[in-house]
DNA sequence: GTGTATTTGTACCAATCGGTACAATGGAGT
DNA sequence: ACTCCATTGTACCGATTGGTACAAATACAC
């Protein structure tokens, strides 16, 4: 039979929420057919290079959504100050307001990081620099942009880990009010 | 035989590297032996909870080592200013200046944050209310200390999470000069 | 309606998982 | 010197791991 599957999309997402939930290690086969309700022999058959193309898989699928959702509107949106705003609230929305966790945080740190060390740091890496890009054609010294924007970086997903670690969203929200303030610089 | 092992000090720590390195899932026994030196035999006599039981006894001695190093300087030292640069000071010794990761942090992230639901939340909970505390004795409002005070340890377990996607110590140096100054507050 | 290439379920694989049992070992207390 | 008993290594357990093989099923092109 042909495409009887949901689409590779949908399919990767859910693939997603079973990394997102046990980090790499834990996310055996047997709980992704589960969550899937695909057998062995379809994500075998999608994925022939088994759990590590499955995260691979996922991993560029997060990344695409971040860059046209996130970065992307830092870099083309005439004014850098909307195109931040843009930012944050693509970022709050896609972490659910903080109860959803970072997937790609949480491979840098368990032993996913080494497997895909060049994904995560490009991930992380283009949303410091074009956040800094943004606050520099807002008016900001390079040296400044930079340091606000690993900053601003940081305090998200600092503010992940303690959201879930007090199983409490509210901690996500005020961090992201107080990084809105914060980069809400040259006029509003 | 009695006491050929390193004393339990060393063999909790030893264990504690496997954890933070690998996660809870992705720390296998084998690893754990290999890394400790000791045969299933004595791993399970000092510990009869098994893997369970270790990442417990792992969990509550970084506890007291925080406590004592981190947190009770932020409450019983008179000088709040002098207690918050004990905090930074053992804070940043503690994590190598940003080449150790946070186990707590990671074990909150990934599958075993049920499982330790209430280790974890104590930890990150005391860390934010004894540095709230200093902040008011240092002279902030108490609704500015919280915020700061989360703003704060989000903003360390940030840098250690972006410190290792780069593979560069210097984001956590950077965070920490700023965070510090961010919490000199009420006279130098 | 037939052919075909893809999709799928099932059975199976060796390796490893966390954990148990237990006999051998040998240091400490006397 | 002798007796304990904490400590240790080894063998073993069933379950699960990630992965493979392959035949049955089936949607689509014609």
């Amino acid at each position: 039979m042909r495409r009887i599957a949901p689409g590779r999309d949908e399919l990767i997402a859910a693939i997603a929420e079973v990394f997102r939930a046990h980090g790499y290690a834990g996310a055996s086969l047997s709980l992704i057919t589960e969550t899937t309700g695909l057998g062995k022999g379809s994500l075998y058959n999608f994925f022939p290079g088994g759990k590590d193309e499955m995260a691979a898989a996922v991993l560029a699928h997060i990344d695409r959504w971040f860059e046209d959702a996130v970065f992307s509107p830092l870099r083309e949106v005439e004014s850098p100050q909307e195109g931040i705003a843009r930012m944050l609230a693509a970022t709050d929305a896609y972490f659910h307001s903080g109860r959803r966790v970072c997937l790609v945080g949480a491979f840098a740190l368990d032993d996913a990081r080494d497997r895909f060390a060049a994904e995560i740091r490009s991930y992380f890496g283009r949303w410091v620099a074009d956040l800094a890009g943004a606050l520099r054609r807002a008016g900001l010294e390079a040296a400044d942009a930079g340091r606000l924007a690993e900053e601003s970086v940081a305090g998200i997903q600092g503010a992940l880990t303690l959201a879930r670690a007090f199983d409490d969203p509210a901690v996500f929200s005020r961090a992201m009010a107080n990084i809105r303030e914060r980069l809400d610089v040259g006029r509003a």
